[in-house]
DNA sequence: AGCTCAACCTGGCTGC
DNA sequence: TGCAGCCAGGTTGAGC
């Protein structure tokens, strides 16, 4: 799935599309995904306007009149504009009407999520999905020294992997499995290394890791992998610049030696046994 | 509280 | 060609 960077990239993608405008429909075609789809969303939507579309962790919060509508692309999502008068695919599972064009969630294996949080319960830090994730590692909060802060004070005495730490989001987001491998190996550190064992200079290494190649993965569209398409339908390109994700067997592309594929909570590591040290 | 693991669901690839 | 088995970007919630 989308990790934090091809969520964003969608973001920016279906932004400029939507900002201002009104929605006339809402069509689900199949509800059924992590959570079902709310009932009430086709009745309480037409007619509100789409006044801006943030980002938390791997959510999108579209802020309509009276809510927020948050959609996650779990593991195969992607959300493109299109227009109204495309032919459904298979696999479509909601359509969001504006007009001549349309929103479209496409999801083959239903872990996504598309939720609602009406204004009156609260500001929208509040909705419950939202309460445990870690800070978003381009706020200022992550930034510099600030980062290795988080990251150092937050593994202290944790027993679990580095890979599966950050991998949990709790104390910094949108690190999933792909960008997890790839900051680890340029950060220069042992993957099954426990996360309470992490010295200063490894967080603030591991935390300019994350950064960067966040950054470098938005710059770059978004991951190719598998079925993610950036909202017109193009691939991305970051793929073929992964230095250990999914290069098992492989030279690394500074040291030669073999890259290693390991399971860490039912999810694939890649690393290089040299140049990653416990 | 922290850790591990099953579960959600579908499609694509590998190997027999 | 057919089919069984395994793997895949995420995340929760149950059970220790």
């Amino acid at each position: 799935m989308p990790e934090l960077p091809e969520v964003e990239v969608t973001r920016l993608g279906i932004l400029p599309h939507l900002e201002g405008r009104k929605m006339s429909e809402v069509k689900v075609i199949d509800g059924r995904l992590r959570w079902p789809v709310p009932s009430n969303l086709a009745k309480i939507l037409p007619s509100q306007k789409v006044w801006g579309i943030e980002r938390r962790g791997k959510y999108l919060l579209i802020e309509m009149d009276t809510g927020y509508l948050l959609v996650h692309l779990g593991m195969t999502g992607t959300l493109r504009v299109l227009p109204s008068s495309d032919p459904l695919k298979i696999h479509d599972r909601i359509t969001f009407e504006f007009g001549k064009i349309s929103l479209r969630l496409h999801d083959p294996r239903k872990f996504g999520a598309v939720l609602w949080h009406p204004k009156s319960k609260g500001p929208i830090e509040q909705f419950p999905l939202l309460q445990k994730l870690g800070v978003e590692p381009f706020s200022p909060g992550f930034a510099g020294e600030q980062g290795a802060d988080v990251l150092y004070k937050s593994s202290r005495n944790r027993s679990i992997a580095v890979k599966q730490f950050l991998l949990a989001g709790q104390a910094v987001v949108g690190v999933g499995n792909i960008y997890c491998s790839e900051s680890l190996f340029e950060a220069g550190i042992h993957p099954a290394k426990a996360a309470g064992k992490l010295t200063r200079p490894q967080c603030a290494r591991l935390a300019s890791a994350i950064r960067l190649i966040l950054k470098k993965a938005i710059e770059a569209g978004g991951s190719s992998l598998k079925d993610f398409v950036n909202s017109e339908g193009e691939p991305g390109h970051f793929m073929v610049q992964t230095k250990a994700y999914d290069r098992k067997g492989q030279a690394c592309k500074v040291c030669k030696t073999p890259i290693k594929q390991i399971v860490q909570g039912q999810r694939s590591t890649y690393f290089c046994p040299q140049c990653q040290k416990r």
